[in-house]
DNA sequence: CTGTTAGCGCCTTCAC
DNA sequence: GTGAAGGCGCTAACAG
């Protein structure tokens, strides 16, 4: 492995002079570099980047947080982050955690060993506390509303979100109206827990535990929601998923036992992703993709002030209620 | 920042003192490694990993090249390979090509650079000419049949895969089969279109061109296809798929155009994906964690002889054919 | 335009 | 057990 030292030898050059053809300097006259280019050709000479890091102090990585790399939701997330980053000339270091608290504090760690440059939370588990011991280290991003802590984010409104939908359920004559979601915790989750049961009080309507469902994150989980509302008395007349995905396994599901949609039970998904439309399901379409890309531009932003940038939602009607 | 030599003065002691507990040397008096520990905390002291990667001459970190990590086929590997990497104290970087041959290449380079410790290309696009040219740059690891290539891989033979879904679908009484693929040119593609031609041959069948389908990875594709086949006058009477997010997805069509699955239209999907199961699609299953944690654990191993692993795969009878 | 010379932060002989 | 000293490979003033 030749080093530039030894480039600048055979090339009969400084390692400056090396240096400088290597960062694509204007000032180095044409003969020399082309000695240094062809001693980098002869020897097959290749940088290394680790050293580059070293005496930079920096990485061009990207770390990025999420639960499950395998599920459309971070998928798509993945998606835009990645072509952000692609644009911006970096590389990721992707960080499955399964929602485990260790594998969150091993990316936080990445970042306070100067091993990424910045680190995009898409979510988490751990406290807010625990973050906010790192932010000091490098630039944190997260994917939830973070206004007033110091943190930037971009992030959705589920609150807000949450409600319109509840809202277009209502217009539509539904009064017994049930929910899907994954953490019963997350910070999402429990804003959209206050919109339910504001929007409960808004119409006077009674709210029924037995309505919400937890832990739904992929297809099966649909289907166990389906099975479970099949057996229910007081079925609910419509179902707001927090995942297509989710939405999808529980209409195939329903479908198979009588139950009708939206006759029997409407069904609202969220995300916008190609099954539902596949399968003609009302949703509330998140530009993922475009979250991903702005939550990579905050990530190198190096400015100390944090940013918080809102991203819209928009309700798509399609059949299923 | 705080570094060794900080520490190493703040304690008293030389710097190799401090580099000892930072790595667990055992031969280091006890008050000295305290008063090391103390300096380290009193200064929030960490270690610049990028120099212990300049110095050790390593990373632990490995690249992972996929078209397209938003796909559920990519997403097991990926969480595979994660599974792995995680038991080995390693982390990954992502590159996702879209089947770009640049992005590829940067891959190519990182390793070359020495950015990452071996590579593992899930699917690609370039030559096997460029793949080879930097076989000597570090580890790399396919997911395709390098046998006599001198490159490790883990692999599916897809020939026999593919012959052994032909053949149920004969034994069924299947006449007039059809097949859809991704890429027309891929490695694994190449093997199917020859096991597809040998079952023809074999049983005397005359195959026709237009019961082929090419560019079907999600499940949009399936639903081109779907619309496809309503128009075609000889339409095949089975279809093998590939991918079951694209069988869902001609499934799903189908039914809405009144083709019925599996009286009018056998279905044999690929993977095993919880959404086949959900559909009740037959499939033939491809362990995709198990075949990504192998993959790792050949990026790794550092002996110089290449490994061929094949991965077995099984036919999972539903209700489709 | 170009070269000299300090670092960047850590690891690792080697000698005590 | 411990420390001094020389790398690892590259960048970036600074001085010409």
């Amino acid at each position: 492995m030749a080093n530039i030292r030894d480039i600048a030898k055979m090339a009969g050059v400084s390692v400056t002079t090396v240096s400088r053809v290597l960062n694509g300097h204007k000032y180095v006259r044409k003969e020399k570099k082309e000695a240094v280019l062809r001693a980098m050709r002869d020897s097959n000479y290749h940088r290394n980047i680790n050293a580059v890091h070293l005496s930079r102090g920096k990485t061009s990585l990207v770390g990025v947080v999420v639960p499950f790399a395998n599920h459309p939701y971070f998928g798509l997330l993945i998606e835009g982050i990645t072509k952000a980053a692609v644009q911006y000339g970096y590389h990721l270091v992707l960080v499955q955690t399964n929602y485990n608290e260790s594998r969150e504090l091993e990316a936080l760690k990445m970042l306070e060993n100067r091993q990424i440059d910045a680190l995009i939370i898409c979510s988490r588990q751990s406290t807010w506390g625990t973050i906010e011991a790192y932010m000091n280290e490098g630039s944190i991003v997260l994917c939830e509303d973070t206004r007033g802590k110091g943190v930037s984010s971009t992030f959705v409104d589920h609150y807000q979100a949450f409600m319109m939908a509840l809202d277009y359920l209502y217009d539509n004559g539904h009064r017994n109206i049930g929910y899907c979601v994954g953490r019963q915790n997350g910070t999402n989750s429990l804003q959209r827990a206050v919109a339910y049961k504001d929007f409960h009080y808004k119409h006077s309507l009674s709210l029924n535990e037995a309505n919400i469902f937890h832990g739904c994150y992929h297809l099966e989980d649909g289907q166990r929601v389906a099975k479970k509302l099949s057996t229910m008395k007081a079925r609910p007349s419509a179902l707001l998923i927090t995942s297509d995905q989710v939405a999808a396994g529980v209409m195939t599901c329903c479908l198979e036992k009588g139950i009708e949609v939206p006759k029997d039970l409407a069904l609202i998904g969220f995300d916008n992703q190609p099954i539902s439309k596949l399968m003609h399901l009302t949703t509330i379409e998140i530009p993922l993709v475009d979250l991903g890309e702005k939550l990579f531009g905050q990530a190198i932003q190096n400015n100390k002030e944090p940013t918080y940038e809102e991203v819209i939602v928009k309700l798509i009607e399609r059949e299923t209620v």
